[in-house]
RNA sequence: GGCGGCGUAGCCAAGUGGCUAAGGCAGCGGUCUGCAAAACCGUUAUUCACCGGUUCGACUCCGGUCGCCGCCUCCA
């Protein structure tokens, strides 16, 4: 079965077929670094990511390629506000961008490229262009004629008319159509600035990602990705400058991922409706994160809230408690022992990594493959459930592959990579630190509770284990005493 | 106005022209327990916004209506 996915340029599902056969080249558009990244840049990440992951995993060699736009007029604004240069500031938010992936377990790209460092590509693709009677310059400025590129508006199904219909477009006089658009700005005093054939100035913003992804993956390459909100004008404008500047096929595919929304609004700056990576991470694991973003379907708009991300707290639990149950065990088992597993169980587990491998092949559906991944926890736990005191190492043997193929799977969507009872204790430590009590002071009161349970008085135990409920305790009472967990 | 998308149980969320409409969270009943908790088992949409059409058969395809969202300006 091939691998498949929509492409915004073909509106269809298409079947993977690189262009040199098990390499796959990837260029994805990435943050102007010019503030701390807020969870939609997240969410852009982590899907990249996730099929990077997922490619390689089906066997593919992937060069993946994610830019930094570190020169643009917010990076100028914000400097000029904050008293830093443009380089200074663009750095800082490179290196704060660097942290946040760090922390969310994103893989780095092949290479992150920056604006600043290809500006001899991009003068000399300007020039080509202009040579090639695409651009045109004014004042300093270069722009491009968009009504040249036949092909205008094609990827975000749109044509020139319309668009100037719908008119909220800035009037600027130098444009010979108020479509066209910056491949190159003259500089105004105190701003960075290189120097060119139409004197000092800067690279308009979407030039650099056509310069940049023909230096690395050459004039034509497999898939091109980024947010939705980039299909137009930014994609569309990539594929005019490169395929004019080239006179070949920009990219294969297009994969364009959903925002995220709080309230079904679109997170964003000029909303102020934004919470930053780091934030949430003050207040949830990583990897919880990551199953909340990998619950919807990329393309899907996945709305933020503190209840879906408790929803998500509560399933990435589940998944611990079920791989740290089955670690629990270690024993090998007797061969004698009667399986308590049936075959369907056995089918269950066994048939796991095919079906997450179709679901994942369908245009990549986490949301499908995650659910196939509960379901065989459903079935892990109703064995671990059943297991009796001599359990039949059949039935062992079958729980320690179920648990290995789920943490493999896992892998590609980037979670359970810790080590399942550490995770439990680890939540238990940082839970009782919030809740301010000590496992000590626990333990004596479960030590007075087991007397009083032994001198069969039940209302003082109830006490206890009510005052300890109240401060989020469960006790949890064993054949082998009690044990107890944070709620 | 143009273009695109979405509307599935209390909430989140997959999915398919006909086989039981996944899974998670929450709820309820049960097993277990002195009572609980955890875990497990069972249960919660005869129905997929609404109205028509195509079809032997549609939630899935087509047309329309309503509602929501995004892009058309910087944006992941």
């Amino acid at each position: 079965m091939p691998v498949r996915f929509y492409n915004t340029k073909t509106r269809n599902k298409d079947i993977l077929q690189p262009q040199t056969e098990g390499h796959i080249k990837l260029y994805v558009c990435g943050i102007t670094a010019y503030d701390y990244c807020h969870i939609g840049h997240a969410r852009s990440a982590l899907a990249f990511d996730m099929i990077v992951r997922y490619l390689r995993y089906r066997g593919f060699e992937v060069t993946y390629i994610r830019n930094f736009t570190d020169i643009d007029d917010k990076i100028i604004n914000r400097a000029q506000e904050t008293g830093a240069t443009s380089e200074e500031l663009a750095e800082r938010f490179i290196a704060a961008f660097h942290e946040d992936m760090e922390r969310l377990d994103v893989k780095s790209p092949t290479l992150e490229p920056k604006a600043t460092e290809h500006v001899d590509e991009i003068i000399a693709m300007i020039q080509t262009l202009i040579n090639k009677g695409f651009a045109y310059q004014a004042e300093g400025d270069v722009y491009y004629m968009v009504d040249k590129f036949e092909n205008y508006g094609q990827l975000s199904g749109r044509n020139l008319e319309d668009m100037q219909a719908g008119a909220r477009i800035t009037v600027n006089e130098e444009k010979r159509n108020p479509m066209d658009f910056a491949l190159w700005k003259s500089s105004k005093p105190g701003e960075p600035t290189w120097d060119s054939p139409w004197g000092p100035g800067r690279p308009g913003w979407h030039i650099e990602c056509s310069a940049m992804s023909r230096r690395y993956l050459g004039d034509s390459f497999d898939i091109h990705g980024g947010g939705k909100d980039l299909i137009f004008p930014h994609h569309e404008n990539e594929i005019a400058q490169s395929e004019a500047a080239t006179g070949q096929s920009f990219a294969d595919a297009w994969i364009h991922h959903g925002f995220v929304t709080i309230k079904d609004e679109k997170m964003s700056k000029s909303l102020g409706n934004f919470l930053t990576i780091r934030e949430v991470l003050e207040d949830y694991e990583p990897e919880v994160l990551r199953l909340f973003v990998f619950s919807t379907h990329y393309r899907n708009p996945l709305d933020y809230s503190s209840a879906a991300m408790q929803d998500a707290t509560a399933g990435l639990d589940r998944l611990y408690t079920c791989l740290a149950e089955i670690e629990g065990h270690t024993g090998t088992g007797s061969d004698d022992a009667k399986s308590v597993a049936s075959q369907k169980d056995v089918d269950t587990i066994g048939l796991l990594p095919e079906r997450f491998q179709k679901a994942m092949d369908n245009d990549f559906n986490t949301a499908q493959a995650l659910g196939h991944i509960f379901e065989s926890v459903k079935v892990l736990n109703k064995i671990t459930q059943a297991l009796p005191t001599e359990p039949a190492s059949k039935d062992l043997l079958l729980l320690k592959q179920g648990a290995e193929t789920i943490t493999e799977l896992a892998d590609i969507i980037g979670v359970l990579k810790k080590d399942p009872i550490s995770y439990i204790n680890e939540k238990k430590q940082q839970l009782l630190k919030d809740a301010n009590l000590s496992s000590d002071a626990i333990e004596q009161m479960i030590s007075e509770r087991t007397e009083a349970r032994n001198q069969k008085n039940w209302a003082r135990s109830d006490e206890i284990r009510d005052e300890l409920l109240a401060k989020g305790i469960d006790l949890k009472d064993g054949p082998e005493g009690t044990t107890w967990k944070v709620k």
